[in-house]
DNA sequence: TGTTTTGCGATACGATCGGATTGTAAAGAG
DNA sequence: CTCTTTACAATCCGATCGTATCGCAAAACA
């Protein structure tokens, strides 16, 4: 065998530089040549690595998803984990988080067409849901039930924030705002 | 001139077909060939109506919004104006609604590049929390700034709500009852 | 030192795109 | 009736797409 490679290496490179055009300009904009030229290889080293463009796509969903958790877990670990920081961390607050974002909804149209990729926004979303409702419970001294339709509240209204900012209808700081009043409304009732 | 044509209804017509196509297969499927196929004219017709694609896909989003905004006035109509019934009609819960949801979402990506289209969007938020914050203020009788405020959270709620419905992650109903839920905070503590 | 296998650049292919051009039938205007 | 304008069909164009194929250099194995 030549020149030794890592494959998963390569991959996640073409995988970022394909999110990043997906980010900047959609995943209308999203070809083979495209990613190729933007990640400064050629169209054959591409198909080198995946055998057609959906499963490039495939994989751009799956490695998305790590670096999703991967950020939201650091961003509450100097601190002992905290609801409101996972919160805040889901909304694309900064240029990661913005990017991050700008690609998820780039691939929700996929979701609709492509099991795969529904399955792993599934996955994300019952992983989270489950995740916010133990930190109502432990947060908050719900009972589970409580807890889960609590936490269903929160995750809903954050998601529909974070698309709001995402599309200039809000800043930043008001949905922080509208967040901790939710919360602050669990902590009074509570 | 030769055959008295309806400019208006043709453009209408050739937006709904636009709009099936993007609601059944994403709006990458839209192309000045389906949209004519679909509609059952040729392609020149389509391009006697819209001198481009660009503003023929900003046509239907003003239809659409026309359209959405008819759809919630009737689904309040037939009972004096109330708050959860706004909130519910903004949900995919029919054939219709969920068409117009699938519609918006497919239109959201454009909207970040055409401008024009971003002012459709936002027009249709602050229309939306305008009268959300209205309501809330008229039937818990909240002061303007509680009113706004509470208005935002049941919009975004809302818009969390009829992502997770659109993606198959809840069911119609689990996000009814949140909604309740949600409303129930109001009136309890006001 | 061949031989084989892999990495990957180059290029060709057919399909499809948005848009421009051209042709023509119909219908009011003169 | 002639002329002009409009409605639309048909076709062509250059660009770009995803994919297939070909060719060759590098490297491990024999």
């Amino acid at each position: 065998m030549p020149k030794v490679v890592d494959h998963e290496e390569r991959r996640r490179r073409i995988a970022a530089t394909l999110r990043r055009i997906a980010a900047e300009e959609g995943l209308e904009a999203v070809s083979l040549g495209q990613v190729a030229a933007a990640a400064g290889i050629s169209k054959g080293q591409v198909q080198h690595y995946f055998p057609n463009k959906d499963e490039m796509l495939r994989y751009a969903v799956r490695t998305l998803r790590d670096q999703v958790e991967r950020r939201v877990a650091a961003g509450t670990s100097d601190a002992p984990p905290d609801l409101r920081a996972v919160l805040v961390a889901l909304l694309p607050l900064d240029d990661q988080s913005r990017t991050e974002a700008l690609v998820a909804n780039a691939f929700v149209w996929r979701a609709f067409k492509d099991d795969e990729i529904a399955a792993w926004f599934r996955a994300g979303y019952e992983q989270l849901r489950e995740a916010l409702a133990a930190f109502v419970a432990a947060e908050h001294g719900l009972t589970g039930l409580d807890a889960a339709r609590e936490a269903d509240l929160l995750l809903a209204l954050t998601a529909g924030l974070a698309d709001a900012v995402l599309l200039g209808h809000r800043t930043g700081e008001e949905a922080i705002e509208l967040i901790d009043r939710q919360l602050r409304r669990l902590t009074d009732g509570g």
